[in-house]
Order: C-alpha cells, then sequence, then structure tokens
DNA sequence: ACCGTTGTTGCATGGATTTGCGATAAACAA
DNA sequence: TTGTTTATCGCAAATCCATGCAACAACGGT
C-alpha cells in the first residue's frame, strides 16, 4: 500500500526472511504519518498477530534501521521511528522542557558530515541524529 | 583537589544541598581522566559510602548534568560521563561496531549551532551531543 | 509437495536507567 | 543547640530495551 515494497525486495536480496511479523511493523511504520514509538508499533501489530512478541518489534526495527529503512528518533528516554523516505529526508530537534520535535533539513547538517568524512574518516549516522536542546518557547531569548 | 569546587558553589548557590553522596560523584567524575560509567562511579562511591544506592548516583548525574558540571556521551547502550571543563571543551564521535570513541573540537559544532539558534530559536545542548557512526577502521573508504 | 538448512520467533531473563514513596538529614532560623 | 522545613536518600518496583535458547517456519532445492 505505501511505499514499502522496495524495502521488502531489500531485505530479500540481503538474505533475511520475510515473515508475517516483519511486514506488519513495516506496514505499521510506514502507514503512520510521523514517529510512533516501539510500543504503540506492538499494540498495533497485536491485532493482526496477536501473539507478536514485543522482543520481535525491538529486533524488527532495529535491523530496519540497520538497513536503513526506518530512522530512530530519541524522545526523552524512548525511541520513536518513521519510515526512511529518501524524498523527505529530515533530522529532528527534540527539546527535553517540553518533548516537542521540530524536524530540519539535513542540508544543515551536510557540511559538518563532510568535514568529519573527510578529516577523520568518520562516517555520521546522519539520518539517525536526534538533536536535544530546548526550544524557542521553552527558552526563549533575552 | 580537582577543580570542582566551583562546581559545589554552584549548586549551594542554586538551593541544592550539598550532600556526603553528591560530593562523592563529584570527586569521582573529576578524578578520572576521560568518560566513567555509572556503574563505575557506583562501585568506586561505595568504597566512601557502602550504603549508597544506585538510583542516587543515576540521579546526581543527571543533576549535575542539568548544571553543566559533567557531560554525558553515550557509548553503546550505556552513558559515560565526564567534568565539563571549559578549558577543555570537546564533543565525542562514537563508532557503533568498535565503541571508539574519538573527540571532536566544539568549533565544528559552532556554525551549526548558531544556525539553528538563529533561524529556529532552538538552543542545542551542544555538551551532550555524542555523534555515532562509523570509525575509519570499521568503515574504510573504497 | 516434501525436505533440510538456518534465519526468526516467543518466552524468559537480564541489563540499564528511572520513578514513587516513606524515612532521613541538610540548611537555616531561633 | 534545638527545632522546623523540605530536599534528598535508600529501597523497591517499574520502564524500556536487549539477549540466550529451544522450538518454529521461510525459502531454496529435490
Amino acid at each position: 500500500m505505501s511505499g514499502h515494497e522496495s524495502a521488502v525486495a531489500r531485505l530479500r536480496s540481503e538474505g533475511y526472511r520475510m515473515t508475517p511479523q516483519r511486514l506488519s511493523v513495516l506496514d505499521i511504520v510506514a502507514n503512520r504519518p510521523g514517529h510512533i514509538g516501539a510500543d504503540e508499533v506492538w499494540n498495533l501489530a497485536k491485532e493482526q498477530h496477536p501473539y507478536v512478541d514485543l522482543a520481535t518489534i525491538y529486533r524488527t526495527l532495529q535491523l530496519l534501521k540497520r538497513l536503513g529503512v526506518v530512522t530512530e528518533v530519541v524522545i526523552g528516554n524512548k525511541l520513536h521511528f518513521e519510515l526512511a523516505d529518501h524524498q523527505t529526508r529530515h533530522n529532528h530537534m527534540v527539546c527535553s522542557e517540553c518533548y516537542s520535535v521540530q524536524t530540519l533539513s539535513p542540508a544543515y547538517l551536510a557540511e559538518f558530515s563532510q568535514r568529519l568524512q573527510g578529516e577523520f574518516g568518520f562516517t555520521p549516522d546522519l539520518d539517525n541524529i536526534t538533536i536535544g536542546g530546548v526550544c524557542s518557547i521553552c527558552h526563549p531569548p533575552g
């Protein structure tokens, strides 16, 4: 339904097996506009596979993250995930006081990333960087 | 002994109480060159205060982090801490494969930070940003 | 359609960190 | 010093996420 067919092919081509549990997680994340917590993925997944275990959800999300299919957003002490759409790539700025989330064009990090790559040979995992801080409402200037 | 006297004054002036447990944590982090894990802080703290609880260690470290006295480094799935010395400020690049840690001058993030501040009013918590990625050894070019 | 290989799952458990709560002890005034 | 206030602590329980293992099932070959 929602553009994750390529992700399925991706899994298969890398030697991973396509299980109903994985398909379900993929569907759920793909159909959710914005990010979603692991527990919420679990609740939705149980509607179709009542026996599915939370550990499977976590393992699947980590797998999809490693493959670049989903990206991770750190909100407070919880992890959220969203489909990695190369058309609408973005980073997240999370306020540590009100936990509001703003999105950010990856262009802001491009130069920084290239310098780390060029000067240190370090390849930052840009897609999964969450920038913590304080938003303008919680910490107004002056 | 090691320059954390100002931190003690800092706590007092903000209305926090100075307890032996907090002093101990402060001493331990201040005397450790480089970062140290919460569990290791606990083990060392127990030598002087056998009844100190791990929860107190965590609460103290989070408090010191909020006050800017220590900075946090995310290594794998564990948190490490180190004294925030304004003379030797630095960020950390952590390899997600071998967990090696490289330090980075905050100058690399300065321009980025200023843009977020200026364009979004978002004040990133630069001191506590850990940059995840893959180091040059684990992921050589070519 | 069946079989065998081996990646995956569910379950149970463990690790790291946080939180609620009653008891304790810093801080400060008298 | 003593008393009062209330931040902090120790303890226990909870939360979030990761992992070991035996049973299971996806997939390619027959």
